[in-house]
DNA sequence: CGGTCACTTGATCGTCTTCAATACCAGTGG
DNA sequence: CCACTGGTATTGAAGACGATCAAGTGACCG
């Protein structure tokens, strides 16, 4: 990970997506102050899991997951963020997971202590980061509802189709997705194996609802389908 | 569900508890203009999953399950609730969740925009939704690593461990345990079936490291030992 | 080419589910 | 007092889904 270097704020082209569009243009400043920036490759923690929480971040370009894991080396997946999205809520005094870059990664972060009295005198930040809560929570749940209750089939057709939704209004997918993330991440995040998650590909491209034109490449053929798979309208086995 | 009635803020047992000791004493008129009382009993619903998100709500006596369901019945409970908690955070424009009853309760709301307005005004009480919701955030996590990694065994240590440690110092255990939720509860809770829980509990007290006296209530024989399970400190099998 | 790495495919195994029977308890009425 | 009922929890036997172990494929790269 490269050295934090100061933060160009009033340049920045993900301001438009992320909690930093709270703060209005003139006050950019303020922002840009308590702020630094850094890069990370592909592999390189971005947060130790269980470091004492002293940073938000919120990434600029690339992808990183966040997870949690166990000593025996079981990991639990428990988000991915791309370019605009916020890192670092779920903490009190120490980081509740750990973030990785999955390409490389450029971002930026904010001491705690500084976004919070900024948080004061701008209250629209503060409602900015209760809303990326509120919306982070929301998820989790349903999240929660994959991982216990869903069988291989549906979390995959879940997975693909919050891919292929990812950024457009809810309903409106996207005719193909191209994964920053490899099968062993995916594994980790639905609570599968790497197996389990090739061969329910397999699967549903023999069943014709998905083609696979390249490795990190998928097609949705039958979107419809897969939604209904997705939240249970199929008759199971 | 009763009726709502005005709100007796100042006279509230569990303010100390609750996100509403962000508010000062002197302020409370403030919170009791815009709040409302009521009571459900047991079984009957709180929060219809995926009803409009018009208000927060305050538990104030009794004992809650929030959850998620799919068409055919299946169902995840995402949490539990208790006198003190405050539900409602993790929804948009409607919740994202139900709650249900499991014992009488009784519990205040806030309509949301008013919230929201008094927020601006009384800063500390926004921090406080922030605080509430990374700490949510966090369990969630938790919950997320259980349900997709950890076996039947480790997901009832867990379990017990946290209801231990319910309203602790983290570590601090309870000598023992009085449920207030069903089988059902617990075993949709951990993404288990009724029968898996019944049989993992009698396994535990096989092992001497719970004691089963009465139905609502376990005895943690062995804290440590159940500690180890639930981190992944046993070597499994 | 030989090597590595990620993914796929196959065969077998085990954990948890499913289906089914039984136990237990409180409430009701004979 | 005991039989009957309904709900909840426990226990048992059989089965399925996904995990594990193992081999094979293909891409990339020195």
């Amino acid at each position: 990970m490269q050295p934090f270097a100061p933060a160009p704020c009033s340049q920045c082209a993900h301001r438009a997506d992320s909690v930093c569009n709270a703060i209005a243009p003139e006050d950019l400043d303020l922002l840009a102050r308590i702020a630094g920036t850094a890069r990370a490759g592909a592999g390189e923690s971005i947060i130790p899991e269980g470091a004492p929480a002293a940073y938000f971040f919120n990434l600029t370009e690339g992808h990183a997951r966040l997870f949690k894991s166990m000593p025996d080396g079981r990991r639990q997946i428990t988000g991915f963020a791309g370019p605009g999205d916020f890192l670092g809520l779920a903490a009190s005094s120490r980081y509740a997971f750990g973030a990785e870059a999955i390409d490389a990664v450029q971002f930026c972060r904010f001491p705690r202590a500084a976004l919070e009295t900024l948080c004061r005198d701008r209250p629209a930040l503060g409602e900015r980061l209760l809303g990326v809560a509120a919306h982070e929570l929301a998820a989790a749940q349903a999240q929660m509802l994959l991982l216990g209750r869903k069988t291989a089939e549906e979390r995959i057709a879940s997975f693909l189709i919050r891919c292929a939704n990812d950024g457009r209004p809810c309903g409106h997918l996207a005719a193909d997705v191209t994964l920053a993330m490899s099968r062993t991440d995916i594994a980790d995040y639905l609570g599968l194996t790497i197996e389990t998650v090739s061969r329910t590909l397999t699967k549903l491209r023999r069943q014709g609802l998905i083609d696979l034109p390249e490795i990190q490449r998928i097609v949705l053929t039958d979107g419809p389908a897969l939604m209904r798979l997705a939240t249970g309208r199929t008759e199971r086995h």
